[in-house]
DNA sequence: ATAACATATGCTCAACGAGAGTATATGACA
DNA sequence: TGTCATATACTCTCGTTGAGCATATGTTAT
């Protein structure tokens, strides 16, 4: 554990507006997450290496009134919901510079993207960063491949017996080997498992920092990086939108305005990474009077025409809080 | 939506680095709770007024290990867990002095307390500040006598037909009014009706300012008030540890080494705010083969002594996150 | 000593919801 | 006209959950 200085450790600490300014900086990350032809996307900057972020001004009446305009402004993308993710502040996020950086990030979501144009800001799969998280058509290559024997060999490389298998054991956990099912929501933990196993570059340090030997072994380390610990960050805000979409109906915001029973399965399938059983997946959207017809069909891709559905907004109203359920299988 | 202000606004934000620094002030604020002879208590100090804060130092190597470091050290006490809360910034937080200041609360449970000594910390009762949250024996009083006429007017004192029904509703729903069954997690939403209805002091705008009008409507509102909005970030606390107690083993945090099933049953029932039904409990806490018998029995009340467990610390390495339930009849 | 009582511990049952499989309807397309 | 692809509907089984009841084993009062 950490030692702290002595004016953090002195008796009967004072309170907020006492506490002396020293020159702290703020700064706003956003994970902004839209849903095209299936496919989650994650909009990014710096040559799709970083989450878009800015510094923390004071004009706001609060961070996530602040956040929310400023993408709206920055994007012109209408942010449907916004929820606040994390807050970091490890001291080897500032770089060389020495300056301690607060970073506190947030989850929004949008519609399929009209046209956000200008800068260097691109969506991208988010599939790209996290190759290991898709598992719509089944556990990806990439897995018995790559991932399995680099975390059994992590695993034997244990000090002694029990924490071989300690390892061995949370590795399967994460990663669903043996027995184990894989639960989606663990993007998080299997992302600081990858890395603690050094089969990913590290996050929280600067990626500047890393040694030729280490370079040379992660070349071709699996997923797109980013900078700093956007990764990271983009991973809390998966798992948290994974994780979200079974109580909450949130996966509305992602939707256009009308659209059919299964583009909108196709939509948590594609959040959730893995496949939904489709007969359920309609029974549990319309016993909960979720959505109502708007009478009109969609005729895409040949077969017969699908009935074409509207959000019913006034459920926002009706169960505001209390919950709603969609079946996304558990562990 | 608030406007921002040009800087924020420019394209292509930079990223942390190169924010400039502006004299943001960072706060730690924590919410330490004990369950003792089955109440839920919180650390306070200023008279009982305040959560316990404390500027954010430099020396840390993340928030939370400077977190644990800090509460250790100033009471003495072993944090079993630690959780981040959430991260506020609202203007009117910073009081009259204009600086701004960012708060970062967390929740740290920790054991029933051996000496935390010195300085204006006190443990108190965390129904002292919600009391119309135990409902351990069924609705409080206070919930027909001051709450519901209370709520029932505002309701009627909205502008038309529609937004007195959608008040109506909203207020049963989060007091399980009629029909609406009492959901115990929604601590947060409660706290903030009440407020929005003037039946309590409102917390983010500081005490200080509010109109004599108002203060003396206020003057016997239910709940003990505190500084600043440290009473929402208590709520905020209940509410998030009310809804981990059910998929994840954290009550043992709070439990001496050994115990029986039934005061197990009683910290949760004290931090749940309402009963448990015994036989489905024990059923769930040892099918899941959560504890172990000492062997040992207790003879506290009169009555046949009751064996006593410890918590089978395994399982924490065994499902690490796979979860764990608890019976908290859900809405 | 014995009855009354309080708590611990164990068993059973009904209702519900989740997971999975199967069958039918309706259009497009060759 | 037949084949195909998709939409839509129905059924069944199993595990979980909420709730009630029965029994065991002590203490305390008479």
């Amino acid at each position: 554990m950490d030692p702290l200085d002595s004016s953090a450790s002195k008796p009967n600490a004072r309170l907020a507006a006492q506490s002396s300014p020293q020159g702290i900086a703020a700064d706003l990350v956003a994970v902004l997450v839209s849903v095209t032809s299936g496919e989650p996307r994650v909009l990014t900057i710096q040559d799709q290496r970083a989450l878009p972020s800015g510094p923390f001004e004071l004009a706001h009446r609060s961070l996530q009134s602040g956040l929310r305009a400023w993408v709206e402004r920055q994007t012109r993308l209408p942010l449907g919901y916004v929820e606040q993710l994390y807050t970091f502040a490890d001291r080897d996020r500032a770089g060389s510079t020495g300056q301690h950086v607060i970073s506190i990030s947030y989850l929004g979501l949008t519609r399929e993207q009209p046209a956000f144009g200008e800068h260097e800001a691109r969506w991208r799969g988010w599939y790209d960063y996290f190759p290991w998280e898709d598992h719509r058509d089944g556990p990806p290559p990439l897995m018995e491949k790559a991932l399995q024997p680099g975390l059994k060999a992590w695993a034997s490389a244990a000090s002694d017996r029990a924490a071989q298998r300690a390892r061995r054991q949370r590795a399967a956990m994460l990663f669903g080997f043996e027995e184990h099912g894989w639960n989606e929501e663990l993007v998080l933990q299997r992302y600081e498992l990858l890395y603690e196993a050094k089969l990913i570059p590290e996050a929280t340090r600067g990626n500047s920092t890393a040694s030729t030997s280490t370079r040379a072994a992660l070349s071709n380390a699996p997923g797109h990086p980013m900078i700093l610990d956007h990764r990271r960050i983009l991973a809390t805000g998966i798992a948290r939108l994974r994780a979200k979409i079974k109580y909450h109906p949130v996966v509305f915001e992602l939707m256009p305005d009308t659209f059919t029973l299964l583009q909108l399965q196709r939509c948590v399938e594609a959040l959730a990474g893995r496949q939904v059983h489709k007969p359920n997946f309609r029974r549990l959207i319309e016993q909960q009077e979720l959505v109502e017809e708007t009478g009109e069909t969609s005729q895409d891709t040949g077969g017969r025409p699908a009935k074409l559905f509207r959000f019913r907004r006034a459920v926002l109203a009706e169960r505001a809080i209390a919950g709603t359920k969609l079946p996304v299988s558990g562990a």
